[in-house]
RNA sequence: GGAGGGGUACUCAAGCGGUCAACGAGGGCAGACUGUAAAUCUGCUGGCUAUGCCUUCGGAGGUUCGAAUCCUCCCCCCUCCA
């Protein structure tokens, strides 16, 4: 009895490393880790956001899942909000300083972040937390004997430094900043575990170093793969639209993730899903077999879909991606237009405009010129067609762009 | 402070007195095809009251019959030397 309660510890303890490990590209150190989790009292796991961005895409999902699977093991998450080193900007090399936001706009976005992240996290075991509230603290003076723990050299390892240092390309000082400020709030929170992208490997390990310096154990770090956007190349980002935001309604994500390269969907599966790799070894399999890539795509789309919305949004959104994109036909919820013409009709080209459909006249004609333009399925070449008063009739330019317009 | 290099359409990037609404690439959009809004191929990619007209090449002037291209001043970015 007593060796089988033993070995059932045992199994627990490997059980929490194997679902931490899961999915991650690297955990320093993994023995660390095993020592932390062995004390028995729940860990501090800090995930630092940038304020900036408030709408969260699923890219981001990557590691609140892991978050989430912390909180579930019985951990305590702290959701850093980055008010301060926002104001730095992470150093990249194209963008230098950002613009201040007010502590109104800072309060705003974290709302909307608390919203969005509460439906994979636990809001019961979250901290939500802001790092002015000691940086600011800190003063001048505080910032010099902090900025005095570290040695330039040590901050040119950075990959990023190093590249722009060689290339004669600037590094503004304050850039040096951002990276001591993230270590800073990994001492203040007394964190355990702080995780990250892996393109945030080396601020990450300024915090297990300035841990050290202000005598506490160093956190254990814990990277995870960015997840890449839907041109399959850089990664998932607003700003390049390249992303699926998770308050997206059914329909955009089935036909989002729909659009990702066949390849890419592995990717998409292995950060995302919460498959087993048995399940997701057996897909692969019976596509290399013979089984349509779209079909196994179609089940990505609707893991998704019911994590952030449900399943039965998910099964409509199937439905309506066949029915629209496989048979061509109409969707159900076509906005409506009225257009007000006094009595002289409209010309296709400014219908179109006004509809929203075309950006401009001249886009207009050459949707028509293309074969674009459909009215009520028609498609149309006439690119000087008027539509008289009483005209009332859906028009369609691409595959998805609809209006029902009634003209007066 | 000195020397030099730049600012061109969504992005990168040609052009360096007329043939420039401006090469090319990427992106985006459309069409064809398909097993999908994958892949592939083709076309389009400033605006308009549209076979013509108008506005664009950091900003303002100027030279010229004619300027993105030449000149003057200004603004901004970058590099090197101090």
């Amino acid at each position: 009895m007593r060796n089988s309660l033993l070995e059932t510890g045992m199994t627990d303890l490997d059980n929490a490393l194997a679902l931490i490990a899961r999915g991650t590209d690297e955990i320093t150190k993994p023995e660390e880790l095993e020592q932390r989790l062995k004390l028995g009292r729940p860990l501090r796991v800090k995930v630092g956001f940038d304020p900036t961005a408030p709408d969260l895409h699923i890219g981001h999902t990557v590691i609140i899942n892991k978050m989430r699977q912390f909180q579930d093991l019985g951990h305590t998450v702290i959701f850093l909000i980055g008010d301060f080193t926002g104001l730095i900007g992470d150093p990249t090399g194209k963008n230098v300083t950002r613009k201040p936001l007010s502590p109104e706009q800072v309060q705003e976005n974290a709302e909307t972040y608390a919203s969005q992240v509460f439906q994979i996290l636990d809001s019961e075991k979250t901290e939500i937390r802001f790092n002015s509230e000691w940086l600011n603290a800190l003063g001048s003076d505080g910032m010099v004997k902090l900025a005095a723990t570290y040695t330039v050299a040590r901050m040119l390892e950075r990959e990023d430094f190093k590249t722009r240092f060689k290339n004669n390309q600037p590094i503004a000082i304050h850039e040096f900043l951002y990276p001591l400020a993230q270590g800073y709030d990994s001492v203040m929170l007394e964190c355990d575990v702080e995780m990250g992208g892996t393109d945030q490997k080396f601020n990450l390990h300024v915090g297990r170093q300035l841990q050290q310096h202000y005598g506490q154990e160093p956190q254990i770090i814990i990277t995870l793969p960015l997840l890449e956007g839907l041109d399959g190349v850089q990664k998932m980002s607003k700003s390049l639209n390249n992303y699926v935001g998770i308050t997206e309604s059914p329909d955009e994500m089935f036909g989002k993730l729909m659009s990702i390269s066949d390849e890419l969907m592995w990717r998409y599966f292995d950060l995302l899903s919460f498959r087993s790799n048995q399940e997701l070894s057996d897909l692969k399999a019976d596509v290399t077999g013979g089984r349509n890539p779209r079909d196994v795509k179609f089940l990505l789309c609707e893991e998704i879909i019911e994590r952030f919305h449900s399943r039965e949004a998910a099964v409509a959104a199937r439905e309506a991606f066949i029915s629209r994109f496989q048979r061509g036909q109409m969707p159900d919820d076509i906005p409506e237009q009225t257009l007000q013409t006094s009595g002289e009709g409209i010309g296709i080209a400014a219908a179109l405009s006004q509809c929203g459909l075309t950006s401009s006249n001249s886009e207009a004609f050459r949707m028509i010129q293309q074969g674009g333009v459909k009215i009520d399925g028609e498609k149309i070449s006439d690119r000087t067609l008027r539509l008289d008063p009483g005209f009332s009739g859906i028009l369609q330019v691409g595959k998805r762009k609809f209006c029902k317009a009634s003209v007066t």
